[in-house]
DNA sequence: CGGGTACTTGACTCTGGTCAAGATTTGTGG
DNA sequence: CCACAAATCTTGACCAGAGTCAAGTACCCG
């Protein structure tokens, strides 16, 4: 059902639950706000939106997953957050978006009016609510995210991502990675090489163990805790 | 008329405005919310609060300077933000401080309970946008140090802070910073050394000057903004 | 099954960290 | 106001962890 045309295509009916079962519309506030809720599909490696472009939609990814990121001037990017169903994603309280947002692999989004949330959130105060927490939710994962790039080792970088990846996606005891080696390296301020070096070193000391480069099974989640610190 | 004593102590009087002027209180929230903001003083290197305690209050810096930060269990220290005069911090929507908070030198806030703005929030949609707006503004900073933490070099790192310290504290083109190198270093995920080793060679091409160790006049910012990328 | 992309691995480099003095600044008590 | 102590800052020499460059290998996908 999953529509393959190069622009963002209108899926007119309900995208079929994924691994994580059917997603909730935008925590509910689609329903009590009286929002109406749309959704696209878009190819790997599609934009979704820009850096500093307009901010017109709110997303959540229904299917597959996204990343969002910044880039220097000379190429090198920073990639701030993947998005996995039932993230939100591309909420701004200004009015421009402050990273931009790629489909990692084909992936489905339900998006709303950015004005509309705004005008709900002007006359109910659950939704303000809302809004605030899952702002104050990424302001969190920032957060940590910046004592790992200030602070942590490569492995030590490598060990929280496994663990956070093994939180967000094992199904059935295996891991499946959507992302590249360059994609986890660029959002662990790590080379790709870096990543597969430590990768390679945890698969030989039996922490994990791989069936494809991207399907990892975790067998010591202990030692992994142990290095993340 | 600062007070010396160890513990935090109550200021009956209105703080005298410094070097920014009056620090308007917590952004008109405390007027049209009818919330009392209460003062304090803390001395150089007391804590206002520790990581993960109960978020009791929401602080606004009126005179001085604090530092935000996160320990690694082997004692790693982020420096999360610096906060001075007129910011607000150690706002949460959760229950916990997710940073403990110090004083960098000796230091007036404004404080109100958590629990009236939260209250006030409930009732009145302008007191929740403008939470929300604090929050996300932390956010796009947050984003920001996430970049630089991820992907500049050191000499890229100090030029950023340099320009942003100039922005937030230059007063008659000298700027006086209140935080040692180790702080610096702690924030820009570099060591003091590094610090040290990068203000020097500033100095060494005349970007910029000294007249001790922490106060610094810009001589060249389009140089610096050329560093920062 | 074949071609292209992604991944791994090796050899070498280099930026920034570590350790150690020494210099400067700041704070304090006489 | 000065002298001294303590803290902070600078600088040097050396080191190590991660980056760079370059093959070679594995894994998809058509």
């Amino acid at each position: 059902m999953l529509t393959r045309s190069i622009a963002p295509s209108l899926n007119v009916n309900r995208a079929a639950p994924g691994a994580f079962g059917p997603v909730e519309p935008f925590f509910g506030l689609t329903g009590h706000a009286g929002l109406i809720a749309t959704e696209f599909t878009y190819r790997k490696d599609e934009e979704i939106y820009g850096e500093d472009e307009p901010a017109e939609y709110v997303y959540q990814v229904v299917r597959g997953a996204m990343r969002t990121y910044k880039l220097l001037s000379d190429g090198r990017r920073q990639i701030g957050a993947f998005h996995l169903p039932g993230d939100v994603f591309g909420l701004e309280s200004g009015t421009k978006h402050r990273l931009a947002a790629e489909a990692i692999i084909d992936s489905t989004v339900r998006l709303v009016k950015r004005r509309r949330l705004e005008h709900a959130a002007g006359t109910d105060v659950r939704v303000a609510h809302k809004l605030w927490t899952i702002t104050a939710d990424d302001l969190k994962r920032a957060e940590e995210h910046i004592l790992l790039l200030g602070r942590k080792s490569a492995m030590e970088r490598v060990a929280n991502f496994l663990l956070e990846m093994d939180r967000r996606l094992t199904v059935a005891g295996t891991m499946a990675l959507p992302m590249c080696r360059r994609d986890i390296g660029d959002y662990l301020g790590l080379t790709l090489e870096t990543v597969s070096r430590a990768l390679s070193q945890l698969n030989d000391e039996g922490v994990l163990g791989f069936s494809g480069a991207r399907q990892i099974v975790l067998r010591n989640h202990q030692r992994l805790r142990n290095m993340d610190i």
